[in-house]
DNA sequence: TCTCTCACG
DNA sequence: ACGTACGTGAGAGAC
């Protein structure tokens, strides 16, 4: 990928200004300096000299944690919190991304090479590492202009973006078969929308956001094998409300509660789990005695063939992509992989040539009975791609 | 080298 | 009473 290098440096000084500003004002509400950065002294300046309640949760050796949850729960005792959710903001940008990815281009080609690693994720997904290219900021507004930075290669190509519509959650409907999701989908209903609806028996017409949201949020947990304890905590509802929620998404998709069990008793049974093109994942911990280590286990029987097929997909695409851009001697190419995501560097005078052969490889790499989608964009960056 | 935190899907 | 949503990689601090 290329990177736009005066403008990462440019806006790696605008950081520092920011972050100084902000540690200074973090010292200042503590009323002493300390090292922001360290997790360990953080917690000591805000549960033992400021004295502020701690909500949180331990962290696995029993220090007192400091991360964004637990500092959320302090915003409504003390400004420092959201000082320190600031300046956490900045520090994780810069460090890890706005200084970091100069320093990784390489001087003869001019741009930075991830390696996309095959065999290291469970599930079959791939890993991108040296830099990461995969964990690019996006969700918060300084960190889309670090996504600005990747550009194309000259002013004759643009960067094309490609990703694929709730592949997950379409899998899921394609795997265990439910009438009730595989219906939403081939309908092309809002499918956060079409859940609220079934699981609050209401038209469609007559769901509200608050509702929306919540589906929203089961709909992703379904996917992980998330309990009622995990719903509640992330809508911020009781757990009784959560329990009766997930009681009724059950009953509206019966047929995912029956995917889920099948594929945790095969797992019990033949000790692995599989995708949709025959890709293992084994789970050595499926029989422990041990509650907390056989339910890790039961989340990945649940999550790894979703995941997994999502990865089985895309890979195939890929391939297939590949292939006919080799075919047609193209100048354009697939530099990317984000999941559920491709990204070319596309020559501009191809574009309207590749976007439907992109588009079709990628909804046809698997024969489904669920209708697959994804979108393309273009620009003159990642972000505007988008 | 481990821990904690946080960026993404 | 326990712990509680999956998969990654990387930077800074602590040891």
């Amino acid at each position: 990928m290329k990177i736009d290098e005066p403008f990462l440096r440019a806006y790696s000084k605008e950081l520092e200004t920011d972050l100084l500003k902000v540690r200074d004002e973090v010292h200042q509400l503590a009323g002493m300096d300390f090292n922001v950065d360290s997790p360990k002294q953080l917690g000591d300046v805000l549960y033992n000299h400021l004295k502020l309640p701690f909500e949180g949760k331990k962290t696995s050796t029993g220090q007192l944690s400091t991360n964004e949850d637990a500092l959320q729960a302090l915003i409504k005792h003390h400004p420092i919190a959201e000082k320190i959710l600031d300046y956490r903001e900045l520090a994780k940008l810069k460090s890890t991304y706005v200084d970091a990815l100069p320093l990784m281009i390489n001087s003869k080609t001019g741009r930075v090479h991830s390696t996309f690693r095959q065999a290291v994720a469970a599930t079959g997904r791939l890993a991108s590492d040296n830099p990461n290219l995969q964990n690019i900021p996006i969700r918060s507004e300084r960190g889309q202009r670090v996504r600005k930075a990747f550009v194309p290669r000259n002013e004759e190509y643009v960067i094309l973006s490609a990703d694929y519509s709730q592949i997950e959650l379409r899998l899921v409907a394609e795997l265990s078969g439910d009438e009730n999701l595989l219906e939403a989908f081939e309908k092309k209903l809002d499918i956060h929308t079409a859940t609220a609806s079934k699981v609050y028996d209401v038209a469609i017409t007559s769901v509200t956001k608050d509702m929306r949201y919540k589906a929203k949020s089961v709909n992703f947990g379904i996917i992980y094998g998330q309990g009622a304890f995990g719903l509640a905590e992330n809508i911020g509802v009781s757990r009784g409300e959560a329990k009766e929620i997930i009681e009724n998404y059950f009953a509206q998709f019966p047929k995912i509660k029956q995917y889920m069990n099948d594929n945790i008793n095969f797992a019990r049974q033949n000790g692995y789990v599989q995708t949709i093109k025959g890709r293992r994942r084994y789970l050595k911990d499926i029989n422990s005695k041990n509650f907390t280590v056989r339910g890790f286990a039961e989340r990945n029987a649940i999550n790894s063939p979703v995941q997994g097929s999502a990865a089985d997909l895309i890979k195939l695409a890929m391939i297939d992509i590949h292939r006919e851009f080799k075919k047609q001697n193209f100048k354009s190419r697939m530099t990317l992989q984000v999941h559920d995501e491709l990204v070319f560097d596309a020559h501009k005078d191809e574009v309207e040539i590749i976007k439907p052969i992109i588009y079709e490889k990628m909804i046809h790499a698997i024969k489904t009975r669920v209708p697959l989608e994804a979108e393309i964009g273009m620009g003159a960056n990642w972000l505007e791609a988008h």
